[in-house]
DNA sequence: GATTTTTTTTGATTTTTGTCAAATGCTTGT
DNA sequence: ACAAGCATTTGACAAAAATCAAAAAAAATC
């Protein structure tokens, strides 16, 4: 848990009182590899934290999955559009190993806000955080070759190629699986 | 003005001494076609909204200029990870068209945060708004093809296609400008 | 308004990456 | 430990898009 208090101090020196409310509303949920977290079509009530584990998102292309994104420890995750706007998800979210997650419903999340004020700001400074993050991806996308971007990867999250599978990350890196096999091969 | 006030009432009901406060903060600043707002390298200073025109966001690979975005009227614009962080931005932001802007200094901005709680509010929901946004494009640009992703664009912008060179259009979809021209060719 | 400069289009060719198919390697359950 | 089922790699070929080069069109400058 301390792990998410620590997350949340990085953002914004909270109220004892605020941090207090806020891990009380928390949950506890632990999902083991390959099960989902959050299905398309369902609407996602909860905003997650990472404990311990790993997770990816993605959405279907014809019957093939694409990855959208991989999250690890220490971060934050849900299906923002869902989340955000109470409405049918349209990604998937799964474990790629045995998980730990803390979690917190919208209602009681919007229900803190009114209470505490810096509960407010620090979601809005996290807000800020992945914004600028996703931007950053959407760049990179533009910028980069298949090459260079499973390097990039490489340096940014090293541990995905471990967790995760070659069509996984593939998907993810917007390339087959046979061209990333290739890239894998000579180096 | 009544622009900026309509947009921000789409968002949250604000307290009229609010919406006060957070338009006397703001100024008007008209620029002329080609003009830059923001430039590589400087600290963006300031929030936009398009009251009237349309701009583009861009970064250089090399030495030619990568479209990241364009904005129109009604929208609001920023070198996001620079306003957001006060560090130098990676990014510039030109006038496509001759504009009239209104802006508010971040200084100011966080100024009426600890005065106006729901001017904070209304900023969090429209970061949630865009940070779908650009998480759309992201999905966007994984699933579409060259073809797939100009007619997108002429669903999404259709005026961009009148104010935007192909050079800009064919950056901005991720394409070469010639097969940008040759797509254009063929319906 | 003619000329220069820039932008856009068109054609030929090359490069990159995707697709299909087969072979190999790795897990998992029994 | 073995078989059955997946996942990954490798090879041959095809498709998509990039690059290079030149022509045509449009815009800017004098």
């Amino acid at each position: 848990m301390s792990k998410l208090t620590e997350t949340l101090n990085k953002f914004l020196d909270l109220e004892q009182k605020s941090l207090q409310a806020f891990l009380n509303k928390g949950n506890i949920r632990e999902v083991s590899k390959s099960e989902k977290l959050i299905s398309k079509g369902e609407i996602c009530a909860n905003l997650f934290f990472i404990l311990k584990g790993a997770v990816r998102s993605y959405y279907f292309k014809d019957d093939k999955d694409i990855t959208i994104s991989f999250s690890m420890e220490g971060e934050f995750i849900t299906s923002m559009s869902s989340f955000i706007s109470q409405s049918p998800s349209y990604e998937n979210i799964e474990a790629l190993e045995d998980c730990k997650l803390w979690h917190i419903s919208h209602q009681d999340l919007m229900g803190l806000f009114d209470t505490h004020r810096d509960l407010e700001r620090v979601y809005r400074l996290i807000l800020e955080a992945y914004y600028i993050r996703v931007e950053e991806q959407l760049i990179f996308s533009k910028f980069k070759n298949a090459r260079e971007r499973y390097e990039e990867l490489l340096q940014q999250k090293p541990e995905i190629i471990q967790k995760a599978s070659v069509g996984q990350i593939a998907s993810f890196l917007d390339m087959s699986i046979e061209t990333l096999s290739r890239i894998r091969a000579n180096l």
